[in-house]
DNA sequence: AATATATACACACGATCGTTCGTATTGTCT
DNA sequence: AGACAATACGAACGATCGTGTGTATATATT
């Protein structure tokens, strides 16, 4: 019986490398072209190995799906989540970590804009393993605004108020970047960042919040641009 | 030369009703599977019909794709613009463009779920006809919503200070409409759809609506629901 | 009646899909 | 040294993709 853990496996080591390095290349190919449009043959050719490779490295084409899912996961904690967590708790993390997913998407970690967008359409009409993954994923992204919207309470005296004012308001301050990322995308314009930074900065200004809480980085554009 | 205006041609005809029927099934299967998963293979064995014939009505599927994205344009329209004109300029309006929408996504006029959503991914990576015709639906269901605000600016005295604002709600209406079907797509729940009512029904009495303005109508499960 | 046009079909093309088989190579174990 | 395991590759499998060709049929035009 192989001893799997705790051994410095030169060939897994090796195997992972690999591994690595066609996950970097097939999430940018997942967020251009879906988690069906992400083909073992395409990984491949643009890495220069051969098909029979990459297909052996994850088993089938539903594993590699899940392993590209999990290592854009990891990207998208690394490029937000963390720096966010950095941040003092309160108004100026959910400050932060609006201005961190905009930078985010804005900056195309992803070669196709957010990763969980572009491969939430296509895998959302399905039933398997991707599904799930994507839609745990997306409870746990919703709860963690929800939980940085709520550690802002005191700085929001507006939101006490009502009831689920704290899931509504994550809610709406997601679906407006989702909103901006996709309209980037569409329309190649940078105007739905622009509109997002001022919705959300109106959203908590109203209930509340400081004038001089950022977020109007590019709404200088908001009247000039097209 | 033949006479291509009005003329009525049997064979124009036969051939138009085969192209509609093929066409409500393209927008189905569109909706599930984007634009590229539509497959004219997929839409033979469907109708029953062969895959030439399919090929040869539409010319390429480039154009395939093209007059689905009309065909799904034209649902749209009946389903949810011309309803919503029908409606009392101003607020009201607005509340039964909101309510339509909801209902046309929940009540999955398109097997899918919204088809522009569901299209838009998988398109906006490419930079062929298709990306740019539903860029411009998106502008123009944008404009609308934009419009359908400004009417309503006499019942919202909240909106009148800022320049921008009537852009940035409609923006924020559109965002969150966009999320509520999206988080019913990939989860399977209906919560997607009470944030929503609750979020742009608490937007809209912020900005000086009255309070029974409607949009409560699923809201009741917000709290008993998971 | 003769010609032209638009469906509809069967069939085949080259390309690509995911997967599998056999084999060579490299590294880790007993 | 010998047995075992994990990469890597080439080659091929059946299936499906979009497209093109040839042919038959129905309708319209001349």
């Amino acid at each position: 019986m192989p001893n799997t853990a705790f051994t410095s496996d030169g060939r897994r080591q090796r195997g992972d490398e690999s591994r690595r390095a066609i996950l970097r290349v097939a999430v940018d190919q997942a967020s251009l072209s879906g988690l069906d449009g992400l083909t073992i043959g395409g990984l491949a050719s643009e890495l220069g190995v051969s098909k029979s490779n990459v297909a052996t490295l994850f088993g089938s084409k539903l594993d590699l799906q899940l392993a590209t899912i999990e290592a854009a996961r990891t990207v998208f904690i690394e490029k937000v989540i963390s720096p966010a967590l950095a941040r003092p708790r309160g108004l100026r993390r959910l400050i932060g970590l609006v201005e961190l997913w905009l930078d985010y998407s804005e900056g195309r970690v992803f070669a196709g804009g957010c990763f969980f967008r572009a491969v939430g359409a296509d895998a959302s009409a399905k039933d398997d393993a991707a599904r799930e993954l994507l839609a745990r994923i997306d409870e746990e992204w919703l709860a963690f605004v929800t939980r940085a919207v709520r550690e802002a309470e005191p700085e929001l005296p507006g939101l006490a108020s009502r009831t689920n004012a704290a899931e509504v308001l994550a809610f709406e301050i997601a679906a407006m970047l989702d909103a901006a990322n996709m309209t980037s995308l569409l329309h190649r314009t940078s105007r739905g960042y622009s509109l997002a930074r001022s919705g959300i900065r109106d959203r908590l200004i109203a209930l509340g919040a400081p004038t001089d809480i950022g977020l109007t980085g590019s709404s200088r554009n908001l009247t000039t641009e097209q």
